[in-house]
DNA sequence: CCCTCACGATTACACCTGTAAGCCAATCTG
DNA sequence: CAGATTGGCTTACAGGTGTAATCGTGAGGG
């Protein structure tokens, strides 16, 4: 199930808050993406034809929850680009970000507080 | 100018080796993608219209050559990524990618490895 | 010198994606 | 109760993408 650029800006809104109306998301990511009533509607329909998100009726409208984990679709989004640019490594991204300038100071902290606990622990 | 995911694999084999003809190109790709022939002469003159590769004539055919790095393209890939699913940073994306099992033991040796070099160089 | 063949260029076509508008039934409003 | 509104469902439509087939021309073979 594939979840596209736009559409995955719907599943951000309502992995940040389940379940909500149309109306709520499209005031969550209508404004922000300039994007008409109707388009939210729109990739809420077929998110929900591909079954990524479901819908409960509540009076005369639908409330919508996301189907499927954040984390899986992460999962599967971040595993697809490192097999595909870093044959399936990921030291070697880490490098390239190193090579490119793209860490500051605090990332590269961060980075050196993850990797101290890996493996450690057991 | 954005490469397509079939795309992408035409631009792999000239970035792995360049100039080719589309002959070679075809060879290259071809079987492991069971493409047919006329599939990858359609994506090398996509890629050609739109800049991504150049061509210059050989006799009766053309020697094409990738006219764009790949450290560019793998740069705006995994930004792009890491700016949508990470809030653009690096750490939670290895942290990510440890939680969910996805690190060997050696990736986690090469990470330290790696880390340990940051910043500490001057 | 004519035919065939191989290339590249052009065209095809269905599905996905971004971006909506139109239609219809239920609901609120006066 | 009748009209206006609103929400969802259906339809639209251009451009990108995957996956090719056809066309036309020049080069090589006999």
């Amino acid at each position: 199930m594939r979840i596209s650029a736009a559409e995955s800006l719907i599943m951000e809104a309502l992995w940040r808050k389940s379940p909500m109306s149309a109306e709520d998301i499209v005031a969550e990511v209508g404004p922000e993406q300039n994007w008409a009533d109707k388009t939210v509607r729109t990739l809420i329909n077929r998110l929900l034809t591909k079954g990524a998100i479901s819908a409960t009726r509540d009076g005369r409208r639908y409330l919508y929850s996301a189907a499927v984990e954040r984390a899986d679709y992460v999962s599967s989004e971040s595993k697809g680009l490192v097999d595909r640019l870093f044959d399936g490594k990921l030291a070697p991204l880490v490098s390239h970000f190193a090579e490119t300038n793209q860490l500051s100071a605090s990332d590269i902290a961060e980075l050196k507080r993850l990797v101290a606990e890996l493996d450690d622990g057991d």
